[in-house]
DNA sequence: TATTGTTATACTCTATAACTATA
DNA sequence: TATAGTTATAGAGTATAACAATA
């Protein structure tokens, strides 16, 4: 680890939007998904099963259009994700005995070691900002986003 | 804008992720554009132009290269986009007198105009966001979103 | 040799619409 | 009729690799 004093290091200048998060959302994905690919690669999960498969865990039984919305995710997208999760025996599809038309969704133990494997890829991943942050304004940023998070989905109905 | 009691409105139970920033950033992205979209459709330009633009506009003169690392984009992608911005007649390419192989980019007056009507369009749909936190909590965000632009950034090279 | 921009290409993610089976 | 899940399909967004022009 250089301290490269070369590198200006500037903030980005935003401009127009520099009060907008829209663009600051799109530009921590992106470098988030990079960082991620190259380090879920081994495992061959894409980049959301992960999180998936940890909404499930903690929503043991939950239907997938529940789950959908959890996720912000079309009940359709989610299709495919479950699908590759049952494929590899990560997660568990049953029918609900009560409505038949629903599907109650569960990790099984050999999912439940993948996603302990996954989440520490997940941590390195994010080490850069827990660390630049600190615990205090890690925990700070996370709760201002699920506020932001509750807003959005409120508004969307 | 009812209020419904009814609706339980619990934060998400992301589990093993719960202090994760990489789910609720892909969680607000997705919110983010499906929004953007139906905001923006009506001009006929793509989610990311918009931030492209005002990116030209507030580094005039900038090379692709440069303005690709500013925004978090593969040099490759920049290219469609600026295109477009070209094709429209709100962005301008010109060769620069002292390195020839870079590109000087502007944004036209045409590109100025566009560039403020969408903004309003990002304005508008932030605002479910920029309501629930108020101004001092926006800023506060905007804030710790940039120190983890600066992060990740620095960590990636 | 290294860098800027370009092209060709492919892949990931997500949504829409139409379908089925249940309710 | 309405809802849960599925399928087929399409589109946006982004990356990798190879290339031409310039440094």
């Amino acid at each position: 680890m250089e301290s490269d004093a070369s590198k200006p290091q500037t903030t980005i200048e935003w401009g127009l939007l520099g009060q907008s998060i829209g663009p600051r959302i799109r530009l921590l994905r992106n470098a988030l998904t990079a960082r991620s690919i190259s380090a879920s690669a081994p495992y061959g999960l894409p980049t959301g099963s992960l999180t998936v498969l940890a909404l499930i865990a903690a929503n043991t039984g939950s239907s997938q259009t529940a789950l959908a919305r959890s996720a912000g995710l079309n009940k359709s997208a989610l299709v495919g994700i479950v699908d590759e999760l049952e494929a590899r025996g990560l997660a568990a599809r049953d029918r609900s005995e009560r409505d038949r038309r629903r599907n109650s969704l569960s990790v099984t133990p050999e999912g439940e070691e993948v996603m302990r494997t996954l989440f520490t890829a997940v941590t390195t991943n994010e080490a850069p900002i827990r660390d630049a942050l600190g615990q205090q304004d890690m925990t700070l940023l996370l709760s201002l986003l699920d506020r932001a998070i509750e807003a959005v989905q409120e508004a969307d109905g």
